[in-house]
DNA sequence: TAGACGACTGAACGGCGTTCAATTACACTG
DNA sequence: CAGTGTAATTGAACGCCGTTCAGTCGTCTA
């Protein structure tokens, strides 16, 4: 009886057919150009019929946030693996401000975007991106081990600066805040960079951070398992 | 003959009361749920006649980003004066951090939002926002001067490594992208003496600054001058 | 074959930014 | 004071938007 299956089936092509669309749209036109009834009109089924896939339309792109984080993994996966754990560290970070340039509007979506409301209510694990976060405090403990950084630095501290500090140019890039000539490219090497001297050079740090890190939650409170 | 003059007066009345209906409303609840509609009702005119005084609902945003400039220079100036050109430069760099916390939708509209089109128009320039980056400058130069920083430190383009790394943080902030737990104040001021660090390691730099630097374009092309 | 059930739709609701013909208010002219 | 011209203001509409819901239609079950 693999009625419910081909059923199951089909719904989950239709899913896939609004993220497809969605994805499409907004990547050509950035989010606020996207709307039920064009992704509708898109996959030929009215608007009404979407809600049946998702609860709102905020869900629909907190799935695509959601894929946004793999790529991001991928992005980021695919810089590692240098000998030099401090030149790893440099290329996952720069593969960070690259995701950001080449997949402006999932960064967008993933790291500035307001429009998803309920921002401070409880999330659910993204694993991606903890494992992301691991792997990079990983790099920095063994760039420690390496004699690249002081021995006194916190891993979790070094990352969460890190981080602040690269998101300064992808965003200024990102939400177009540099005056056409400008080099971004050359701004968001310069910061990571300094950035990188700066933890070389043992200035002390008080930031504590907290066991979770959370890039975006749920508009319902409850993580979409998308795919 | 006063008449014109009343008008005068009378016309721009009602244009500040415009702005500030539109800025109390954002303040108190975002750009986003902020609609000429609510505008309207609020200043007890009809819709329409906003029309009358603006352009588009973003030239009403466009002035109160001006009006934002106006206000981030005043806490920049307020935090002015140190006698080591060193503070001084890190008083700055914390006040604009603070701008984007206490004044955070200001903040907002003003680096972040991409709601106002045409950021890539020409624009004139916001004279505060230049001089504002002049002094940062010079007081970097100062701080060369007084030893702080190598002397072949570029001062305009630390000023805008300092800009981008700072910058990441203030949006964290402002974009809620930091887990509840986690203390924004320390991670902005391990950023801002991080970057200062790194600077002062005297890491080779790669970004030659424009002569233009532009914080948004007015979506009609012109610089409102409002108020 | 009757009924149940799920997918799907058309129409509507209340909101939005914006436009425009028509109206009103008012200073000026004769 | 009556009449005229002008600028301010409005109501109604247009075409969007996200979302809801009663109802339809086709398919599977009993």
């Amino acid at each position: 009886m693999g009625i419910k299956e081909r059923h199951d089936r089909e719904k989950l092509a239709v899913r896939e057919s609004i993220l497809t669309a969605a994805r499409d749209l907004f990547v050509a036109e950035g989010y606020a150009q996207v709307s039920i009834r064009k992704i509708a009109e898109r996959i030929e089924y009215s608007p009404a019929a979407i809600y049946s896939y998702f609860p709102s339309k905020d869900d629909i792109f907190f799935a695509l946030a959601t894929e946004g984080f793999r790529r991001l993994d991928d992005t980021i996966r695919a810089a590692e693996g240098a000998p030099d754990p401090f030149i790893e560290l440099r290329d996952s970070w720069w593969a960070f401000y690259e995701f950001s340039k080449d997949q402006r509007e999932f960064f967008h979506l993933m790291f500035v975007d307001r429009s998803v409301p309920a921002i401070t209510e409880q999330w659910q694990g993204f694993d991606l991106l903890q494992q992301m976060m691991a792997r990079v405090a990983g790099c920095i403990q063994r760039s420690i081990d390496a004699g690249r950084f002081p021995a006194h630095l916190n891993p979790e501290v070094a990352l969460h600066v890190l981080r602040a500090a690269l998101t300064g140019p992808a965003v200024l890039g990102c939400t177009c805040r540099l005056a056409p000539g400008e080099d971004c490219d050359a701004l968001a090497r310069d910061v990571l960079d300094t950035t990188l001297a700066g933890l070389a050079a043992g200035t002390p740090l008080s930031f504590v951070p907290s066991p979770a890190c959370t890039p975006v939650a749920s508009p319902s409170g409850v993580v979409s398992h998308e795919g």
